[in-house]
DNA sequence: TTTTAAAATTGGACCGTATCAATTTTCAAA
DNA sequence: TTTGAAAATTGATACGGTCCAATTTTAAAA
């Protein structure tokens, strides 16, 4: 795919090194050797080295070199972490259910000033309002509302909407959603909340709001998401710097 | 402290006018252009701008521009573990309220299974329970369990620990936690969270629960924090791959 | 006016170099 | 043998350059 490029091939290499215990004194070579070994520039060496780094899979000491994190060869599946891809249709497959999708409001609206900010839209645009119902194995997970700019995908329908409109994007469009900035918390659910979402009074809901982007940037969809809590997990390596 | 470096400083100046809005238009000048007005090369300027990125704050489009994120200045969390925070305590302080630690348990016990596969420990080895409160302002705003091999840290006491355990450890023994592995969801109160956190019985907590690690790579604490609702606040740009 | 193709703009990848800072190694002096 | 300063090692920061790819702008053609 993507792999073609000179700091994704060295990274994947040592990658795959580290695996097959070609280091066994958790030593790397050195940056410098490295850059000759593999015949390209320190930089490339150091963003691939970089990537490892921040994914924990080594570490690194200055003056000293750089090193396996043992705890990643004997612990492996800890750094296995899923960037959490909730809400979106695959993630719920890979999960082993089986997603469903129930269309609660496929409508078009102007967008209101905080669209026109958050989605980069003039005044006069429309967006879709798409709200739904998404399920587990016949069990209700989630409540989406969703606002999409209708110049983007001008050609929607509630038929599309009943899928995932991330695969429709892929498959039809060639277009990926590749980033999103979320905002995650918790909340007392609401009475439509337990109503839709099987839940007692005392129970909350999850709540994941924010923008999904296009792979080329352009915010495509502002989305809030609130999940019955029993399915809300979000796993992340957070670097405290 | 660190704010010597070129890029750092140019992230730091950046982030402020951003805040400061001076970018209405929500588009930064050009890298070029950065370049020639700060006077440094274009790599430093593409560093401090990778940085924005990975923190959300900016977005860039190739043959467009760099373009603020609108919902990053709306989101600013309490519990920001992104950007130059350093613990629980720090991300509190940062944010301009006093934060406040009531240590509920302080003890030694024998370390259980899972304890000992998450820390990397022997079956007789023995940790901390550290049981405490966090205050802001005198409100109660986290529970917080946490769980430290005794061989980490021998000398931890009572009075440490009634401060920031991750400022000791970097101001007295010279190690500093720089990464987490951390799970948040949301859950129902209970009857304790009511009672220490000020909360209704439909009001839920959220808890975020993970390892954090020391530099090198050492798992150093198991820990469980139980939030009041309205203090937690996750933000996180994630990458849908 | 609309369409289309060329040109300019703008971020991305990569290279090679110089200098600095933390750590380890070496080796002479005590 | 032990100590301690100098040297070597090794990663970090920064510079400035080349070429490329996606997008927008410009301007000519229809």
């Amino acid at each position: 795919m993507l792999a073609d490029l000179v700091y994704k091939t060295i990274l994947k290499d040592l990658e795959k090194r580290i695996f097959d215990n070609e280091f066994p004194a958790k030593k790397l070579p050195d940056e410098r050797t490295l850059t000759s070994q593999y015949g390209v520039s320190r930089s490339s060496i150091k963003r691939a080295l970089n990537v490892l780094a921040n994914e924990g899979i080594v570490f690194k000491k200055r003056g000293s070199g750089t090193f396996v994190n043992p705890l990643y060869l004997k612990n492996r599946s800890l750094f296995n972490y899923e960037g959490s891809n909730l809400g979106v249709t695959d993630s719920m497959r890979a999960n082993g259910k089986r997603p469903g999708i129930k269309v609660l409001d496929f409508s078009v609206i102007p967008a209101t000033k905080e669209m026109q900010t958050d989605l980069f839209l003039a005044s006069e645009d429309f967006v879709y309002r798409i709200r739904r119902l998404r399920l587990l194995d016949d069990q209700p997970v989630m409540i989406e509302t969703g606002y999409i700019p209708i110049k983007i995908v001008p050609e929607l329908s509630r038929t599309i909407v009943s899928g995932s409109i991330f695969n429709y994007l892929e498959d039809k469009k060639n277009q990926t959603v590749t980033k999103s900035f979320l905002s995650i918390e918790a909340q007392p659910s609401t009475k439509e909340d337990q109503e839709l979402l099987n839940l007692s009074s005392n129970e909350p809901v999850g709540v994941m709001s924010g923008i999904f982007f296009l792979d080329d940037g352009t915010p495509f969809e502002l989305s809030n998401m609130r999940l019955h809590y029993k399915y809300m997990k979000y796993n992340a390596l957070v670097e405290l710097k």
